[in-house]
DNA sequence: CGTGGATATTCCTCTTTACGCATATCCTTT
DNA sequence: AAAGGATATGCGTAAAGAGGAATATCCACG
């Protein structure tokens, strides 16, 4: 039953905060290693299971690969993201990734992920532009 | 996180009917067994892993045991059993679950959980009404 | 108080899942 | 084509979960 898959990727914390942030934006994958402060091998096992049961989709962005929730969501994951969003609005954990989410951000005027990891933006988004 | 507990609880198909089927009404641990056609232990196990987790409630019933959601339920809680409840609404599974429900209680009129299961109702039904 | 029915619990097994390390893949830039 | 960054995957391990058989517990009734 496709419910139940929906639940099961629902059923884990790194996996909630992933969805939650993606029902406000997309985002690639260094930008959810950077706000959930969790290794890369983490995220990205977390988003292969996403992928695998149809929760997210990707794109290719360059070297990178953003995220987003599908453009057809089924009926259930649709409901559930609602309520998923009811539930919320009032959690510390999930308000504090979007503050961190938006922080990430700031500085990110332009493309999708122009503003990627601290460590190379100055240099990869040069580099990008450059192109 | 709550939620999560709450999520764990959904992503197991036993136990998404049995909170599907005690959102619309208390019942008792024989009516999941022949409802569901599941055997007791299965049974037994789903409900006492809800009952850890707060997602039901029980009640005793001279030998039987009457589970129901929460008085009080969570604010997760809520917002999920209304968001199941649009989801199940055009599943086959669970609108069959609730045409057995339907017929399992057909001719149970008077109180709670008069009405059990068959091989002993008559019987059990008529010592009860005698206490 | 012993029997039988309703339900819970224990033990065991099998499968799934989460996590980290190491490594592979894909892309970009030089 | 070589190097380096971004992301994915394979392997091993530990823990959780699901299911069944056998057994225990609790209750009603004779």
């Amino acid at each position: 039953m496709k419910l139940i898959e929906v639940y099961k990727c629902l059923c884990d914390e790194t996996r909630l905060r992933i969805l939650h942030l993606l029902s406000h934006r997309a985002l690639c994958v260094c930008h959810f290693q950077e706000i959930l402060s969790a290794p890369q091998v983490k995220i990205s096992k977390h988003l292969a299971y996403l992928r695998e049961h149809a929760l997210v989709e990707t794109q290719r962005e360059g070297a990178w690969i953003v995220y987003s929730l599908p453009a057809k969501p089924s009926p259930e994951l649709t409901a559930n993201m609602k309520c998923l969003q009811d539930c919320c609005r009032e959690n510390a954990v999930f308000t504090a990734d979007l503050r961190r989410m938006t922080k990430a951000l700031a500085n990110c005027t332009g493309p999708l992920a122009d503003c990627c990891p601290p460590q190379v933006k100055s240099k990869t988004v040069t580099t990008r532009r450059a192109k």
